[in-house]
DNA sequence: CTGAAAGCGCTTACAG
DNA sequence: CTGAAAGCGCTTACAG
């Protein structure tokens, strides 16, 4: 499949190559008929522009990488769709990894990107393990944009939710129901987002009169199967929570998918608080309550931001870009009041 | 921020610049004092090498497209996971284009793909309206790989699920429940995948002695809203079908979401099946019957093959790699014995 | 073993 | 308006 280029078509159309690739640049100052000629030649051939060579001289390539955390997770995915599909529209393509929640593998990620000298990085999901890599790219001027997450980090780039509230709002639900021994299960604490909302969970108990107990609190690697198991564990005790705060919707999943599997009613032996918002969650048969992230807003304002910052990047030292994002208790079915005490 | 060249990392240490590439390409005549100076000093300085720069003198970028529906679709998203990881292992990167389903956007993605020069296409739910654009590529030696779907090209690559048996297997299980009307929720007919479900559903039935009812049969394009609303309104009728086969197990969600918004209760009052084996299908507080694609084998199996292809393009005539997938029912809580007769 | 030089396919100042 | 030429940052035959 041999190729063909500027090179080409300026033979065929009898001009020089510049002059095709002014054409393909809509440069204004080129006679009509020139100009036709070699749209002719383009059209009739099937060719296409390397794009490869062009970003070699523009030192741009209309790529930005997108790093996530694991996307078979419907938080991942409908953040990922939402990025993707503006990219698109502003005439970038995204080149996505999947770290699985692994440092080693997000470092190599970043490394590869950089390598193929994407314009900017949008990154879920980063661990304290990683604030010098990212301030360093970050210090070097290069665009990247914390996702769902945040580092101590001056002028850092990051869009993220108050997670401690988000905790807080959920504790306050399941307490206004009559809940007292509420779990939560959580994420690495190597991740500030979900820390914070340990922190809030913690606060939110003790602002109201009661003791923490830390078999309750479970802190795992974002592993269904590990959720999936401790959670069944956790349920067949017999001073067992009413209700449990989980780290997310696909958390949450898992936890349902436990309690189920032990025969209990939901919400009636047990109720389940998720984060994220997943479209699922608003599904009927599933009913999730939840805290929203606000994903479509918090996706789509990433992108645009991402892509500010790229094409600004030269100007005036823009204003760093961090916004915080208010949760919202969704109340749906999973959650109700507490079981009689016997 | 100055990007740092191999110009640079060999005047620093005092070497040509082409002993630089000698040494990033592992060339094995170097000696030993040489190599150690030029690596120490990339180290230090933090070089990384411009693949896109690589890319153009080396005319292939290890980069894939992969092209979807929409990733929201857990379907497409568990895909993605699995052929992002085995890229990543293989050092290819992958460029995502989600669709929507719109062939305007298909075109668009392909072109757009073919100007990065990714090295090779793997192309999920083509209608057959692109049978000839996606011809020319194969024909002009480009590694393509359909997936999830086929077209009628001689030499092809796909991978597919057996879709027409996939339906009959789903309609013998409903039969063998005692429902008598099954409606079919199924896709554009566009797409050979999901023609072939449906063929597969009224040949079924047809072989059993029922007659084939349209009103029971509608082909939507994928939205969930609309798959939604078309449900709560076939579920209102009086003459209602007792089970359900959707096109896939998001829109087997959709059917379940529409049922439980009018308190029907699964499966007492209506069986539902799926197609994909997503994995929350089997989560318990689902429990969804479907159809196994066999998605972590068949995702896995696309993306080496598209490895091999674009490894093995100059060899002789690589054979065409077509693969039929065996579809596998997969019975759990969303299918039961048909509701009595009143 | 190592350097000088050509070349990958574009963009764009420079000249006319 | 248009062409000839330099240059983007690499790889790799060619020479030594």
């Amino acid at each position: 499949m041999k190729r063909l280029t500027t090179e080409d078509v300026a033979r065929i159309a009898g001009v020089s190559q510049s002059t095709v690739s002014r054409v393909l640049n809509d440069y204004p100052y080129i006679k009509k008929h020139t100009r036709e000629k070699v749209l002719a030649v383009i059209e009739e051939l099937g060719f296409t522009r390397d794009e490869i060579a062009r970003s070699l001289v523009e030192k741009r390539t209309k790529s930005i990488g997108l790093i996530l955390g694991s996307i078979s997770n419907p938080f991942f995915a409908e953040t990922a769709e939402v990025i993707i599909e503006r990219a698109q529209q502003l005439k970038y393509d995204v080149i996505v990894y999947n770290t699985g929640h692994k440092d080693e593998n997000l470092e190599q990620a970043i490394n590869l990107l950089i390598g193929k000298r994407v314009d900017g990085i949008i990154l879920t999901s980063v661990s304290k393990n990683y604030t010098e890599k990212i301030k360093k790219l970050h210090d070097n001027g290069f665009p990247v944009l914390l996702y769902n997450s945040f580092l101590d980090i001056e002028d850092v780039n990051f869009i993220v939710m108050d997670n401690n509230k988000g905790a807080r709002v959920a504790v306050q639900h399941l307490l206004g129901l009559g809940h007292e021994k509420i779990a939560k299960i959580s994420g690495p604490s190597k991740y500030l987002a979900t820390y914070e909302r340990t922190m809030g969970y913690k606060q939110e108990l003790t602002d109201n009169g009661y003791a923490i107990d830390d078999d309750l609190i479970f802190s795992s690697e974002f592993s269904y199967d590990k959720i999936y198991s401790f959670t069944k564990k956790l349920l067949k005790k017999k001073d067992r929570p009413t209700a449990i705060i989980a780290a997310s919707d696909q958390m949450a999943l898992a936890v349902l998918g436990a309690a189920s599997s032990l025969d209990m009613k939901i919400p009636d032996d047990l109720s389940v608080v998720g984060f994220d918002n997943i479209r699922l969650a608003s599904n009927e048969f599933i009913g999730l309550t939840t805290i929203s992230q606000k994903m479509d807003e918090m996706s789509l304002t990433a992108l645009e931001k991402l892509i500010y910052l790229i094409e600004h990047k030269e100007e005036e030292a823009a204003a760093s870009i961090q916004i915080f994002l208010e949760p919202e208790l969704m109340i749906r079915r999973t959650t109700g009041p507490a079981p009689k005490q016997d």
